[in-house]
DNA sequence: AGCATATAGTTAGGAGGCTTACTATTTACA
DNA sequence: TGTAAATAGTAAGCCTCCTAACTATATGCT
């Protein structure tokens, strides 16, 4: 169930000091960082996948599901307002809701007052799902970051926000990399 | 190009604290951690796609190019060695290959020993389309890291290890007698 | 009011992963 | 030496995502 398409091992930091000889642009350190970075978040990735797999669901179809579980949604969602907070496309959407639907973990009802539209909602059967899948989910989350304590997350949290703004820097539709 | 289902928004933390009253599991702090992190590598993956996808090849493709242009790599590579080194099937990096080899970036030799066996070669054309790639590649993950001093990429290698150390906790825990 | 445009959701087909099952060759060993 | 098991690579078919094109309904402008 990999997700992301990485070297299982990753290069060591003299093969890119090595490899910036041919390319001037190349900044091992950075590399090393966004290597090591990818390669966390795939196994983590990969780890949840399995969970959900052995449950007999996609990570797709657990967001939708966590997403109708909120409190704040009463009423049901719109399958464009599920894609939308997700993302994704509304095809997409609609493929995780007829899975979804099929095993009766949500159903599609008539909008009251647009009849174009659809309101999902979290069947009972949905909602036992849930609390079955979670507390192992959480665990699972907990042990992730048991080597962690409270000052080391917030400084993860605070060094990854700051390569988030590296990334959206770049994501302005006007960055050229000479720029920056 | 979003290869991950993730939130666009994560929820804010009294959230979690809120669901932490359904779920006695749930630690508010891991999970917040975790889905920052997982925020974090799929806007860095898909600005990494954008990238691959603008010239024409996938994450997938890339990787096996960058595999065959290392030094070491004097002879070829066999696709399952391909395989290995991505941990990905070696059905899959028959598809990989055959888009490649399409492509004119890689070619197909037989193996002098094994008639069972391919020698993968890098073209002229893959060192060239590589050579084209990288340098705003290496460009860009130096812009994601840009707000990073050395000290704070140590720092950020540093905590994700622990990371990942818990991931690989997790996945011993997981050990069952018939997987052995 | 009437028509153009926007929006909700679906369908159809594509890409890139996966698994399973297959053929061809090599290896191991009785 | 002969045969069973292992290994290299491929093929077929599934899943989940995508884009593009479509139908039905709502909205907005004149």
């Amino acid at each position: 169930m990999p997700e992301l398409l990485l070297l299982r091992e990753l290069p060591r930091y003299e093969m890119l000091q090595e490899k910036a000889k041919r390319y001037p642009d190349l900044d091992a350190g950075a590399v090393e960082a966004t290597l090591v970075l990818m390669r966390v978040a795939s196994d983590v990735l990969e780890g949840f996948g399995a969970h959900f797999a052995r449950n007999g669901i996609s990570q797709g179809r657990y967001m939708v599901l966590m997403m109708l579980d909120r409190p704040c949604v009463s009423n049901g969602m719109l399958p464009s307002e599920i894609a939308d907070k997700l993302g994704v496309t509304r095809a997409t959407v609609t493929g995780l809701l007829d899975g979804l639907e099929k095993d009766g973990f949500i159903s599609r009802q008539m909008h009251p007052e647009d009849r174009r539209a659809f309101c999902i909602e979290l069947t009972g059967k949905g909602r036992d799902f849930l609390a079955d899948l979670l507390p192992e989910h959480y665990r699972r989350i907990a042990g992730l970051m048991a080597h962690l304590d409270d000052d080391e997350r917030r400084q993860l949290v605070g060094l990854l926000s700051k390569v988030s703004r590296g990334q959206n820097a770049m994501h302005d539709e006007n960055w050229t990399p000479d720029t920056n």
